[in-house]
DNA sequence: AGCATGCTTTACGTTAACGTAAACTTCCCC
DNA sequence: GGGGAAGTTTACGTTAACGTAAAGCATGCT
C-alpha cells in the first residue's frame, strides 16, 4: 500500500511557521530532497520529520550544516569501520556540547530566578514609598 | 581600596578564546563598557563577568540582541512599575523559551544514545560478516 | 637608536540564512 | 476564457557577527 500521507511545501510551511523559501532554501542546502511531481514538490512524512529535526536544531543554536550532521547521523548508513569510529566519536562531541548547554540553561533559570525576585522585591519598593 | 583587579584586551581574549576584535565589536553593540587609561581599554571584573554571559548566551544560540536584553535584565535599574512589569513579562518569556530548550535537549540525547546503540551493532555485524 | 609587542582606529570583506521581487506555468472556478 | 491561488526558477538584497588589513601610537628591551 503506497498510502502515505504527503504534503505540499505550503502546508509545511505553514504547519512549522516558516516560508517557502526556508524550505527551498534548506532543499539547496541539501538537507531536504522532495519527491517530485513534474516541477511540483511532493514531501513525504520523513521529509517532514527531517524539517522538524532541523527547526529544533535551530531553536538550539545550530547551524545548518550541524543540523545536517546530525540528521546523517541518524540515518542508518552502509558503513566500514572507520566510518562508524568516526560517527561515533562525532555522536560523543555532540554529547558534551549538549551537556554544556544543559549546564548553562540551569544557571540562567537561576538568574532569572533572582532577576524577578529582585524586580518583585523593587515594586513592593514602590509601593511602600508611594505610601 | 580600589584594589580591584583589571584587565587588558589581550588577557580577556586569551583567558575565553575569543579575538580582541570581537571583543571591541561587543563593546560597539553596547555590551560592555570598559574604563579607559587614555585610549587604551582597561576591563573591571564586572566587564569580565559580562563577557562570560555573552559568551554563554551565545553557546545557546542567543543573537547579541538577546544577550543584551539579559544582562540589562539583570542589573538592576531604577524603574518605574510599568518597566518593571515589563521586565518580569520578558523573564517570563526566557523561561519559557529555556523550557523549551531541554525539551530539544533530551529528545536530542536520546536520539544520540539510539543513534550510538546503531553504530556499534553495525560494527558488531562487520566483525561477524567478516569471520 | 632601533625594534618588537600590544594597544588603537578606520574601513572594507565575508559567511550564513534567509527576504524580496520578477516573470512564468498549472490548475481550478464560475 | 479570464481571474486567482499556489506552485516554479532566477537572481539580487539584507542582516548579524565578526575577519582581515592598513596605518599609527606607546612602552620596554638590548
Amino acid at each position: 500500500m503506497d498510502t502515505q500521507k504527503t504534503y505540499t511545501i505550503g502546508e509545511l510551511a505553514r504547519d512549522f511557521d516558516v516560508t517557502t523559501r526556508t524550505i527551498r532554501f534548506y532543499e539547496d542546502q541539501g538537507l531536504l530532497s522532495p519527491r517530485r511531481r513534474g516541477q511540483t514538490r511532493i514531501y513525504s512524512p520523513a521529509d517532514r520529520t527531517t524539517l522538524k529535526l532541523i527547526l529544533r536544531g535551530k531553536r538550539l543554536g545550530f547551524s545548518l550544516a550541524e543540523s545536517r550532521d546530525l540528521i546523517f547521523m541518524y540515518r542508518p548508513a552502509r558503513d566500514n569501520r572507520e566510518q562508524l569510529e568516526a560517527l561515533i566519536g562525532k555522536i560523543t562531541e555532540k554529547r558534551a556540547q549538549l551537556e554544556q548547554q544543559l549546564t548553562d540553561i540551569r544557571i540562567l533559570q537561576g538568574e532569572l530566578d533572582d532577576a524577578e525576585a529582585r524586580a518583585r522585591q523593587a515594586m513592593e519598593n514602590l509601593e511602600n514609598d508611594h505610601v
